[in-house]
Parts: structure tokens; C-alpha cells; sequence
DNA sequence: CGATTCCCCTGATAGC
DNA sequence: TGCTATCAGGGGAATC
């Protein structure tokens, strides 16, 4: 599923590819995928748009366009975003085509249908709800030791459903998180306002090590993941606790164990991520 | 505030 | 072989 690192990588990708490129049609296959316009506006607002500059905020890929629009793109678990040369046969599942010059296109794929396009005036970008209500970059200047130890003060919940929680945190999904639980050595279900403050620190420093070393792996493939060429990642290969259960956990070789946790499949090892303090 | 459930959607998998 | 029921999961909404 694109979390930071695969929206990341997908952005850093494709800037390259499509920056400078206008948009010269648009087809519409599945409306629904675009929120905020119908098919006929999306098309009329989007032609002669010419591609500016690619961002990321969270799980958000932005497209900045001139015109001062920005498409926001959310992936949800099996959107893709591909870059396609004029002979490349059109992926499964494309809901949305743009036609850039020269033939080349920019492909809206997912299976699942969950992800979802916007188009807004860029001015509006601060004010859209979806996007105002993230918490920091957790590898930005913002996210420091101090702001992780007062958030988990604030919090009764389990601490992960808190890195789940992208008001808390923007860009951390399932697998992440549990990567991050595992490297720091904090069970899944400790609350938040138990940990100690060694603890909180070992978390951050652990959320980044495991967002940037994905990011160098150019994403974690398990399922539908690939970057803006089609092109999967390695990381999947150096996760220690995400989809390993059963598997001898790389500090101890105790089998990992999985568990519903908030919601969501949790993935740690019963002995490093004591339960206990 | 927090926990839980449903919903969206469809491929994979298990059970019959 | 082929059908059907169940599950996974990001995130928002509704409910308790």
C-alpha cells in the first residue's frame, strides 16, 4: 500500500518524466475517482494545463499546474500513478487518462477503487480539509522529539492507532508503523501516555530510520505497489516484522506474531515489544 | 475523548 | 471444477 515512502518515490519518479509537459486531453473512465468535478469539467479545466512541479504532503501526491491548479491524488491501498510511452498498452484497472504532448500519457490506475482524485485552485490548497488536518511531516523540521513526547502525553489510545492516525502524524500506514513498533522495541498495543520518555525518543528516531531507509528501497512492493514507471520496490525484502508472522524475528528469532490491533492487522515480536514495561 | 463498526471495492483464499 | 463466503485495508463517517 503507497505510504510516505511509495508516494515519495512515485512523486520523485515521475517529476522528471512529466514536469514542463501540457496537458492536452483528459479521458475519464470511472467519474467517481475524481471528487471534485464531473468528467466534463475535469477535462474542460484541465486541457492546456501545463505540469509546473510534483509534492507530497503525507499520503497526498500534488501536482502543480498552471493556471494556479493542483491535482491532490490520494492512492488509498492499490492506486497507481504511471508514466506511459506512446506504445505502452494501457494498465488494468485505468480510471483516468491525461494526455500530455508527444504522445506521452499519465495513467490513473487501482483495482480497488479506493483512491481518489481532486482538482483545486492551488490558493485553496491550505484551507482543504483533507490536507489541513494532517499532523507534521514525520521527516520534516516539525516532527521532533518534543512534539512526539507531548502528543503521547495528550493520548489514552494505543500507540498504534496513533501512528496510524494522520492528524498525529501524516504519512505512516500499516506497514510502517509496524516497522517503526519493531525497531524501537514497543508492543503495539502500549498506550501512548505509557511510554517512557526513551521510549518516545527511540520512536522517533525509529520512524524516520524506517520512512528514509524505504525511501531508499524505492518502496515496499507486496501486493500492487510500483513507482511512476512501473518499476517495483525492494523494501519489502528488509521488513522485520510486516507481513513475517510465523518468521524468526531478526533480533531474537522469537516468532513473530500477528494480532488485530486497532483495527488493523499488527505485525511484532512478543519477546523485543514486550507488552509489559 | 476513545473504541468500534460500517462502508467503499475486488482479488485471493478457504471451504464445500 | 466451480461456486460462495470471507477477508484485507486507508480513511471517513456514524454510533456508542
Amino acid at each position: 500500500m503507497p505510504e510516505l515512502p511509495e508516494v515519495e518515490t512515485v512523486k520523485r519518479s515521475l517529476e522528471r518524466l512529466i514536469t514542463g509537459s501540457a496537458i492536452t486531453d483528459v479521458n475519464v473512465l470511472f467519474p467517481k475517482v475524481v471528487k471534485s468535478h464531473t468528467p466534463g469539467d475535469f477535462k474542460a479545466s484541465l486541457a492546456g494545463c501545463k505540469i509546473k512541479s510534483l509534492a507530497r504532503r503525507g499520503k497526498y501526491l500534488l501536482v502543480h499546474l498552471s493556471g494556479d491548479k493542483t491535482l491532490v491524488i490520494h492512492l488509498r491501498m492499490t492506486g497507481r500513478l504511471v508514466y506511459l510511452e506512446e506504445k505502452d498498452d494501457l494498465p488494468r484497472y485505468a480510471h483516468v487518462i491525461f494526455y500530455l504532448e508527444g504522445g506521452k500519457r499519465l495513467v490513473f490506475a487501482d483495482m480497488r477503487k479506493f483512491g481518489h482524485i481532486n482538482l483545486i485552485p492551488t490558493a485553496q490548497l491550505k484551507n482543504m480539509p483533507e490536507l489541513k488536518k494532517l499532523g507534521p511531516e514525520p521527516l520534516g523540521k516539525e516532527f521532533t522529539v518534543q512534539y512526539l513526547q507531548q502528543e503521547l502525553r495528550k493520548r489514552r489510545t494505543k500507540i498504534k492507532a496513533l501512528l496510524l492516525d494522520q492528524t498525529f502524524v501524516a504519512g505512516l500506514g500499516n506497514i510502517y508503523a509496524d516497522e517503526a513498533l519493531h525497531l524501537a522495541k514497543i508492543h503495539p498495543e502500549r498506550t501512548a501516555q505509557g511510554l517512557t520518555g526513551s521510549e518516545a525518543a527511540g520512536l522517533h528516531h525509529a520512524i524516520i530510520k524506517v520512512l528514509e531507509q524505504g525511501i531508499k528501497n524505492r518502496g515496499t512492493s507486496f501486493s500492487d505497489y510500483v513507482d511512476g514507471e512501473g518499476n517495483i520496490g525492494t523494501n519489502q525484502y528488509q521488513l522485520k516484522a510486516y507481513q513475517r508472522e510465523g518468521e524468526p524475528c531478526s533480533n531474537c528469532g522469537t516468532i513473530i506474531e500477528r494480532k488485530k490491533v486497532a483495527g488493523r492487522s499488527s505485525f511484532f515480536c512478543p519477546q523485543c515489544q514486550s507488552s509489559k514495561r
